[in-house]
Order: structure tokens, then sequence, then C-alpha cells
DNA sequence: GTGAAAGCGCTAACAC
DNA sequence: GTGTTAGCGCTTTCAC
């Protein structure tokens, strides 16, 4: 920047000015700034600019657990809508599920002085975070409430969500209910669990620990548990997939069984409305998570300390009733 | 970081070294610069230090068309599969197709000095980059070659799984072939659509302008599209989409419609083992992609200058033909 | 082994 | 309007 100030004859700060749009520069010296910037091939260095006191990047982290799952892309996506326009770049990490791993790139993200992190929390606690909170990090936890750590919270109707599906598929008669899910130790996992349970109680089918698999990862895994519970003498006659890829796990092990065997799902799936098999999903507007939780995040950054808690409605989507575009059935919302 | 030096009574340097994990500091000098980070909450400020003359930021930029298509974000997986091991972070930025955005995105990029960027082309000339290139960024284009730039390119053998597809259609004694297909003025939609025509050429059928339709975006126009060619005196028998967005649409649209219309896709879709009708899609790693691409940039950051390009294979998947559980039928290779 | 001094490229405060 | 002077928080010589 000294170089291009010698060149164009001008004071260092009248470059700063001109690079940065300020106003108060004659326009002829700015026309000799350019000039000289072109000639010397001349590049804003922006991690020097944000150096200075108290300064930040411009930049905030986005910590979820898998790039592969579209749960997590549309939310990074409703991240970056609201992101972009205020200009700040977004740094992504996938925490693979494991919490050595997300601590080590939380940590990372903080070096390299994110405003603030947007993060899926694996670990069950983030107390290793309030240290950096306190030192100024804004915070906004997705999916999962976390514990030990001061930051804002967007959920999803969780419970609610598997109220109705339990409901739906009770009113279909079923009472043999199998049930696949992750683990246990996922908050979500056990609040759509604990919502199943009670719409069971509620309807005074007793619940049958055998017929709740919880585990299966991929859907390939989902698809074995599904065959191996199949094969059973007192078989299920519905299946609860607690998410997408036990959905399409489930699914694939229905292949060859009749339309009786009933499906609800969690999480939608784009393209469910082409299944050979009609469908129940618990939906709702993953994109949408993201944007609550940026919007939030901006709000901090914009000075908001009061912590906020937000829960995201879902609804049950009824896919290949009725095979016409654009006709799915919203049956009832969770909230 | 003085104050932990004057805090430990010790010198600034001493500091550092303990800080970054260097060698040569007494183990007692160690204890009590660790304690005095401890004591006042020292964050090491990982922009400052790469401040210093030619460093980088230790992150790499990843500009895409749209978050929100598991196209890109299977690359973006690969790409970080990559670039974590190295600890580089992904800053991660779609284009939304805006050649401007684009533009604007990548130049931001450069200015936060990424050490390299791993990019998608949405505009037709990337001269504007040849200058950043010059002053030491690295550059890798994916999906698409670029014009007026230096930098490896990681390609798909669009013709080729064009071709594929198209003989396959042809096989099933198709001779009116519908094509769906985005803008023409993308290489990749071109590229497509020459394997189409030759392959109809060397089978002696006749091309139909009237069959190919460019131009729509999402499913649901490529849906109102199919519908309205179905609509005609002299409806196609067969349908060629050109990408996983098409591809959703033409089959929501043909729902209602018997097996006797084939459908063809470009891009794998990862339920299409559910889907209600059969399906050939030219299936390739999108993830691959990523690595692919992440691998080359890898290799330049670490001095490699002679230009690369590398093109991916595609491999034609049938789903449905035979509905049980992993045995999709590659048929035939591009290449 | 350890530390002082001189920057890295920029911006904020303050003169001119 | 414009330029000068201090830093921002760190790393890098290079003495000690």
């Amino acid at each position: 920047m000294l170089d291009v100030a010698r060149e164009a004859g001008v004071g260092l700060k009248s470059v700063s000015r001109v690079v940065n749009g300020e106003s108060g520069v004659s326009p002829e010296l700015a026309d000799r700034v350019l000039e000289a910037v072109a000639r010397l091939g001349f590049r804003r260095n922006a991690m020097a600019g944000n150096l200075r006191a108290g300064r930040t990047a411009a930049s905030i982290g986005l910590v979820i657990e898998d790039l592969g799952n579209p749960f997590y892309t549309a939310i990074a996506r409703g991240v970056e809508q609201l992101t972009y326009e205020r200009d700040f770049v977004m740094m992504t990490a996938s925490s693979e599920e494991d919490p050595e791993r997300e601590r080590a790139l939380i940590l990372d993200l903080c070096h390299r002085r994110v405003d603030g992190m947007i993060i899926v929390p694996t670990s069950l606690d983030h107390g290793f975070l309030q240290p950096e909170i306190d030192l100024g990090l804004q915070a906004v936890f997705l999916d999962r409430p976390v514990s030990g750590v001061d930051g804002d919270v967007v959920l999803l109707d969780n419970r609610g969500g598997a109220e109705v599906a339990t409901d739906y598929l009770l009113s279909r008669g079923h009472t043999r209910i199998a049930v696949l899910g992750h683990d246990a130790k996922v908050w979500t996992m056990r609040e759509r669990l604990a919502g199943f349970r009670a719409r069971l109680a509620r309807a005074g089918v007793p619940y049958d620990d055998n017929l709740v698999c919880l585990g299966p990862i991929t859907p390939d895994d989902a698809a074995q548990a599904t065959a191996d519970l199949l094969a059973r003498d007192d078989p299920p006659t519905a299946f609860l997939a607690c998410n997408n890829r036990m959905t399409v796990g489930v699914l694939t092990a229905l292949r060859r069984h009749g339309p009786e065997i009933d499906v609800a799902g969690f999480d939608d799936i784009e393209t469910a409305g082409l299944f050979a098999r009609p469908l129940a999903l618990v939906s709702y507007d993953a994109t949408e998570l993201g944007r609550r939780a940026a919007a939030l995040l901006l709000e901090r950054l914009d000075g908001r300390r009061t912590p906020q808690q937000v829960v995201v409605p879902t609804v049950l989507v009824h896919y290949g009733d009725e095979p016409v575009a654009g006709t799915n059935t919203k049956v009832r919302r969770s909230r």
C-alpha cells in the first residue's frame, strides 16, 4: 500500500480511502491512486485490515455433522442466504459426529477470529466454549440444546412431530409399530422416542422395547435392521423411521412388501413424491432452520445479549396417496 | 501476547514459541507461560500470525453454484475430506449462477488471502482471475473448462455419458426422444447435447429440434415442459433429462403414465432405487470429483505448476428393473 | 535457551 | 481534502 502511495505520490491514508471506497477524496487524486493500483497490481489484504483492535474477520463458522446429508446442507444454504447479504463468509466444517473433531474444529475457527458460530452440537458438553464466549465469541446452537454455554438455540419440534406421526400410524390400526433410529444419546432421538411412547400410551397400546431398533447409521444399516424385524415370528406392521437415512433404509427393505405395511419418517425427502410406496413424512423447512439460526446470530452480532430459543414446527406430509403433482396433503401441524 | 509475557516474566518470543509448540524452551519456562496464558485467557490470533510476508491463511475457497443441490454438496464434501487433513478451512460460497455474484465472491475470497480456490465457473470468461493468479493464487476449475486463465481442470465425461444414455434409449426402440436441459450456454449442457446428437446420427435417427427443450431450471419447470411435450400430437416416447432437477421434473410429470415411456437422466439420485418407475441414470462419484479437485489444488500448493486436466468417467446405472436391494446393474462405462 | 527490535499491511486519530 | 503517526498481534531475524 505504501508502494502505491509513493507511486501515486500521495499519502498512505488516501490510498486506503480510495481502496475502501470511502468518501472525501478528490476525483483526480482517486484516479491517480487507481492508476497506481493497476500498475503495481496491488491487492488489498483483508486480513491485515481486520487486525485492528477488537475487529473481526467478517466471517462466521458453521459446524455441522456431515456435508453429505441434505439436512445439513439445507441448513448451510439457509445460513448462507442471510450471511451473504451482510458480506460475511461462511467457513463450513463437518464434525462427522466426532466430539473430539468437533472440539478441534470449533477451537480452530475461534483462533481464526470468526465473529460468530453456528453449531450443530455433537459433544454433550460444550463447556470448553464458554471461555471463548466470555472473550466475545457469539454462538448459536442448532438442532440440539447444549449445556454449559451461553448462546441462542434453534430447535425442531421433535416431540410434536413424532406424536403426529405416531397418531397417524395408530389411526391406521397399527399396534405393532417398529421404530428405527440413531443413537439414543442424541437429544433429537430421545425426543422423538418420547413423543412416540407418549402417543402409544395415550392410545393404550403397549410399548414393546423389542420393536425399537436404535443404532443403525447408514441406509444400508437400516435396511438390514428392517429385514431382521420383518423376519421375526411376530413382525411389526408399521415403521416409524427417525431420520432420512432410516426412512430410505426401511423403504429399501420394504420394496418387495405390499402396501399394508405403513411407513412414517422424520425429515423431508425431496423425491418422496416419486416413490413406489406411499409415505408420511414429518417435514419442516431445513433451510428455514438455517435462516433462523443465522438471523439470531446476526442479531447477536448487532448487540443483543439476552439468550433466545426458537422452536420450528413440523408438518406431517403424505406422499403418494394421490399421485398428482402438487397435491401433498398437509395433515396436521405439530404445534 | 505481550501481557502474557509480562505476566510470566518472560520475553515475547518465548510466549510465541510455547503457544506454537516450538522446540527450544525449557519446561519450567513453558509452564510459567502456560499458566499465564490460562490466567489471562489468552487466545492466539491466527490472523495476525498469518500476516507475515507472503504467508497465507491456511484456507481455501470453494465457489459452487448452489448449496442446495446435492451435486455441489457432494463436491464440497469431497473437497473437505482432503483439505481437512491438511488443516485448511474451507470457505464456501454459492454463485447462484450469477456471473456478477461469482466474480464478487471470488474477488472477496482473494482479498481474504485464501491459499487456493476451487471454482465451478459460471462466468464464460475468467480473465479477471489471471491477475490474482499471477500474484500467487492457485486455482482449480471444476465441472467446466474456463478460458483465459491458468489453472487445473476437473471435468466429467459429459459427452460419453450422454452417448451411453442415448444408446440405451435407442436400443429400446425409441426414435422420438425428448431432451430436457438447462441453458445451452453452459458447457456441460452443450457436451451432453453433442453426445446425444452424435449417437442419433450414428443410428440414422433424425434429430428433431422440436423435441429439445432447453431452459427449465427447477423440477417444476421441467415437469411443465414435459407435460407440454406429451400433450403434442406427436409426443416423444422417451426422455433424456440432462441433470438431476430435470430428471425429477420429468418423472413427476410422468407419474400417471405407463412404463412404455423410458427415461434416462444425468446425475445420480440417491433414492432412485425407490422410485415407482424404472430409470437409467448417468452416474459418477460427485464426491470423488471434489476429492480430485482438492488433490490437484494441494499439489499446486505444494509447488506443482504444470497445468493438469482430469476427466472423471461416468457409468449408466439402471434402477428399478429388478427391485432388489443392491442389484443396480452397471451397464456400460462411458470410457 | 532467550529476548529485543523490526516489521507484516492495514486502519484510526489526529493534525495539517 | 489530505498526510502523519501510532498501533493491531504476531513472527522473524539476530544478538545475547
